[in-house]
DNA sequence: GTAGGGTTAG
């Protein structure tokens, strides 16, 4: 019976919500007659966007977006109204019954039932049975209607011990520790013991809210208090202890745990590698798997991330292999892991390639999958695996989750999709820095200066408060666009206003800035001004405003600084040459030439930038009767020839997303796009021209491709206009990427 | 008929 009864709300509260949605979401509370005192609430009283409440659904964990979340408590209210009791009893077949309330209560999807759900027991005078109440109370914790579950305590003629820990965990894991610390308090004085249960419900809450010394000192304070922590304050605290990094703490409880004779346990084992990983301690992780007893999936999953976190990658990989080999079941945790690994340490295609592996295998990607693997999409410019990954949220209905969506808009703007970059972000039901970081560096990342700038600005109306990369990715826009004043206001606001200090690309920025706009002096200054020594993208951003500007003086300062840092790098003599060849002074281009010589360096083909832009644009201009476009045009049709040849077809959702783009007319080629960058991921490695073919076609910016084209037509070779400098070396680029 | 605490992936 119970089960027909959660059939017939999840039917309903799909119905109701949808159809109700307005009312819900746009009526003011004050207007409808209030039954009770005002029901706190949330979104609804504020009038935020119906897509906001469904952070309530399920796991509070994922709908917040965050591992260990911080967020206030709900304090607005709105009225639980006879009206909304009395429809909803119209609405259901079953009878308003004491004993099938808790049954619904347990199984409700989204907090507006909740409350329909109280309505409907106020209405038939059951808001007193000490079933409902309990069960409502847990059911407000559990959508962290803090304020509604404190209301339902307050009126409970009894509260076990139950109700207040709940309460006391519910109050933590939001964050609000002094009304955790109050409520046990409150509990005592009204006659309830605490138990270990109480405690650890504290201790886990405040770790997870992110009171990480709260949750550690709760630990403390239940042994001053009689209590002997067990496994899982144990675990909890240590989780905190690793998030502080405070090693030594981690060792005392590390003791405790062998004492008290839980240290064997899989999460204490797990917390402790996780511990010693936070804390750099890559020995200890080790040891600590070793000596436990059987393979735990988590604590395998700890080592991994431990070893990729101690920048033991390659092991981390090959112990990620090894436990595949013994039939460890590996869960959903397991890969994501191991795909977040590859994408920190830089090994994109293995992170895409381990994707696809666990999708092989049957593995389901989850809400935090999609935000790890997105950005190794976005550094190869996959445009449509990314697609297939919006998709994926989409159906998931993940798009609500922050991770999701900032990755979503990374993504998109790093695969020269600004547009639907902004789509996703201005769709976003809550943004944090990051997702701010993501649009206004699209914009930056793309010349976009003005878009950059104005969304900097909202971002403050919003009062949001911008970080660090903020500020390089504002910096940078405003170089783009010569708005020379306006950026140096942006870099001293973000000093005194903001109280951020400003770091090498900060300063690489404000040279480039004042470079370009031919105050080359001022640029100098700057230089001389930053309070660590300048490094090669100083340097060589100043060299190239001098030879914008034709300034010799500067251009020998900045050179001679560079060829010190940079002795082999052959772009910078010939800079240099080029900027006294420009004055016609022929002694300094023999000058350079000699010292070229000496070093045994050559102007090898393809290093000017003037050779390689003009090849870029060629590519990116589809000029056809390039050589290069015959090879890649060849290699297409090899790849359609052998994609259908193994069955390969492409996905309808794609063409039909791209027709809604208005792009119809250019179906054909996306077609061959996307036979080209699925067989590329499969089959091929980094550096053949399917990269060109992306960038070709899906990335707006030159940056990947130039990348592309120095990977295999010249070892090294450094690159720099008045916006960027990139530095690459077999293939990768080392500096003046700050994107 | 309800109900309290668990580690690991972003």
């Amino acid at each position: 019976m119970p089960s027909l009864v959660a059939v017939e709300l999840h039917h309903w509260s799909n119905s109701f919500i949808a159809a109700d949605s307005k009312r819900w979401t746009y009526s003011s509370p004050a207007s409808t007659p209030s039954l009770s005192s005002p029901m706190p609430n949330s979104d609804e009283a504020r009038g935020e966007p119906q897509s906001r409440l469904a952070l309530r659904k399920g796991n509070i964990k994922e709908d917040i977006g965050c591992k260990k979340y911080n967020s206030k408590v709900n304090n607005s209210s709105v009225s639980i109204t006879p009206s909304i009791g009395a429809r909803f009893l119209r609405h259901v077949s079953f009878p308003p019954d004491p004993h099938l309330l808790p049954s619904a209560l347990k199984s409700c999807p989204a907090l507006r039932l909740a409350h329909a759900l109280h309505a409907a027991a106020v209405v038939a005078s059951m808001s007193l049975d000490p079933f409902v109440t309990s069960s409502l109370l847990h059911t407000y914790v559990r959508f962290g209607a803090m304020a509604n579950a404190r209301s339902v305590l307050d009126r409970m003629p009894y509260k076990s011990i139950m109700d207040w820990s709940a309460l006391i965990a519910g109050y933590a894991a939001r964050g609000d520790a002094k009304e955790s610390w109050g409520l046990l308090e409150q509990m005592r004085s009204a006659g309830v013991e605490p138990n270990v249960i109480t405690w650890n419900g504290l201790v886990s809450g405040l770790n997870r809210s992110g009171h990480t010394w709260d949750a550690v000192l709760a630990l403390v304070k239940m042994q001053v208090e009689g209590f002997l922590p067990d496994a899982i304050g144990v675990s909890c605290a240590l989780s905190a202890v690793g998030d502080v990094g405070d090693v030594s703490f981690g060792e005392q409880l590390h003791g405790y745990a062998v004492k008290a004779g839980c240290r064997l346990d899989a999460c204490v084992t797990t917390a402790l590698i996780d511990m010693y990983g936070k804390c750099g301690r890559a020995d200890e992780i080790v040891q600590v798997f070793d000596e436990s007893s059987h393979m735990d999936v988590s604590s395998c999953n700890a080592l991994v991330t431990g070893l990729s976190r101690n920048a033991q990658v390659s092991d981390a990989v090959s112990l990620f292999r090894e436990f595949v080999g013994q039939g460890v079941e590996l869960n959903v945790v397991s890969w994501t892991s191991i795909v977040a690994c590859c994408v920190q340490n830089g090994r994109d295609l293995e992170a895409v390639d381990l994707f696809r592996e666990m999708q092989s295998e049957g593995i389901e990607p989850n809400s935090v999958t999609i935000p790890c693997v997105l950005p190794a999409f976005a550094n190869v410019a996959a445009l449509m695996h990314g697609r297939a990954a919006h998709c994926f949220a989409l159906r998931k209905d993940f798009l609500h989750n922050i991770y999701v969506g900032s990755a979503l808009v990374d993504m998109y703007a790093k695969c020269g999709r600004v547009k639907d970059a902004r789509m996703i972000f201005d769709a976003m039901p809550s943004r944090n820095v990051v997702s701010w970081n993501a649009m206004i560096g699209g914009y930056a990342m793309h010349g976009e200066a003005v878009n950059a700038v104005q969304l900097f600005r909202s971002m403050q109306r919003y009062r949001h408060k911008p970080d660090q990369v903020t500020f390089t990715c504002v910096l940078s826009a405003c170089g783009q666009a010569g708005l020379t004043e306006e950026g140096r206001r942006y870099f001293n606001e973000m000093q005194h206003k903001h109280g951020i200090s400003p770091r090498m690309e900060h300063y690489a920025c404000m040279v480039t800035l004042l470079g370009r706009a031919g105050k080359l002096d001022d640029a100098y200054d700057i230089i001389n001004e930053m309070p660590f020594v300048p490094d090669g993208c100083i340097w060589g951003s100043l060299l190239g405003s001098c030879r914008l500007h034709g300034n010799v003086v500067l251009a020998e300062v900045a050179a001679e600084n560079l060829f010190q840092l940079e002795p082999e790098n052959a772009g910078n003599y010939v800079l240099l040459s080029n900027i006294y060849a420009s004055k016609r002074m022929w002694d300094g281009v023999n000058r350079v030439r000699d010292m070229m010589k000496d070093k045994g360096l050559k102007k090898e083909k393809g290093c000017s930038w003037i050779e390689i832009k003009n090849k870029v644009h060629m590519l990116l201009a589809g000029d056809t009767s390039h050589p290069m476009m015959t090879a890649i045009t060849e290699k297409l049709k090899q790849l359609t020839v052998e994609m259908t040849r193994l069955g390969f077809a492409p996905s309808t959702d794609f063409v039909l997303h791209d027709v809604e783009e208005q792009e119809k007319d250019e179906i054909l080629s996306v077609h061959s796009e996307k036979l080209a960058v699925a067989l590329g991921l499969v089959s091929t490695s980094p550096g053949t021209p399917l990269r060109v073919i992306k960038n070709l076609r899906i990335c707006g910016d030159c940056h990947e491709a130039m990348k592309f084209i120095s990977s295999f037509e010249v070892r090294e070779i450094s690159v720099r206009d008045t916006n960027r400098f990139h530095h690459f070396k077999d293939g990768k680029c080392s500096c003046g990427d700050y994107w």
